[in-house]
DNA sequence: AACACAACGCAACAGAGTTGCATTTAAATT
DNA sequence: AATTTAAATGCAACTCTGTTGCGTTGTGTT
């Protein structure tokens, strides 16, 4: 597992000690986590717009990536692997509680043919149910 | 293809003025479409709030489905079969003009195990990228 | 040490979606 | 056709995520 300022490194940006903690926080969530989320765990102190940004250039340099939950949340997951053609990311997403699980499976998925001009650049499986909290109230 | 007021009847909904317009304009469309996508195009009066109403029912029937495109907003689209097991929807969803486009791909996905406790309703496949006209400009 | 530009903090804003409550209306019942 | 009732609607006020502009601070480089 790489280092956090390794990585910011290869990205060219900088380093800062809110984009240290927050990598550092996501690198180890086996969950999306949101804005929200991000600033309870946070130790270090921040501007909420800093946040946004920071997330922002993080899911641009393809550190990131962001998933939508049900309720219109961003949900931002480190990338531990590029994603390239053969293989697709999977999540679980629960339609109660909105909470994002990456799953480990990986989808080997045939060729996806689009309309014309249009260009294709990530693939995600979206498994939408209950989580295993909100299963269990309902 | 089923009559607007067929369909509302098969699920015990008022037969609205409102509703039958929404479910009008989405049968018809091939895009999913926002609150205000849909505010635009409907020719009858209605309250913002009503229309928020009248998404969420269909949503909770089964009418429509929900894409969250990449800037948080709800799209909805209608959808003409119900979601089996054995395949599931594709979208493709563009990541500048967040629009979605339903693919007449289906795809056969084979069993996805989920953890323990979790249940599993629905398997969405997005395809993200650009659109043609998104594609053209940049 | 000095410089340039990226990153930050603050304030104000925009827009999607929600909640509570009073009013109206669809459709079942008589 | 009139009555009735629960569902659907309209309105007002609100919450919260995310954005924009701009002046200030800090990182990394020369």
């Amino acid at each position: 597992m790489k280092g956090v300022e390794e990585i910011l490194q290869q990205h060219s940006l900088k380093n800062t000690k809110l984009r240290k903690a927050v990598l550092s926080v996501l690198m180890r969530s086996d969950k999306g986590l949101s804005h929200q989320d991000l600033s309870r765990s946070l130790e270090v102190d921040f501007d909420r717009v800093t946040l946004f940004r920071t997330l922002h250039v993080f899911e641009e340099s393809g550190i990131l990536h962001k998933i939508m939950d049900p309720h219109g949340i961003a949900k931002y997951a480190y990338t531990a692997k590029p994603v390239t053609g053969k293989h697709c990311h999977a999540h679980f997403i629960c339609l109660e509680c909105g909470q994002v699980f990456c799953l480990d499976e990986e989808f080997p998925l045939e060729e996806v043919k689009v309309p014309k001009g249009f260009s294709k650049k990530t693939i995600d499986v979206q498994i939408k149910g209950y989580c295993n909290k909100c299963a269990a109230q309902s």
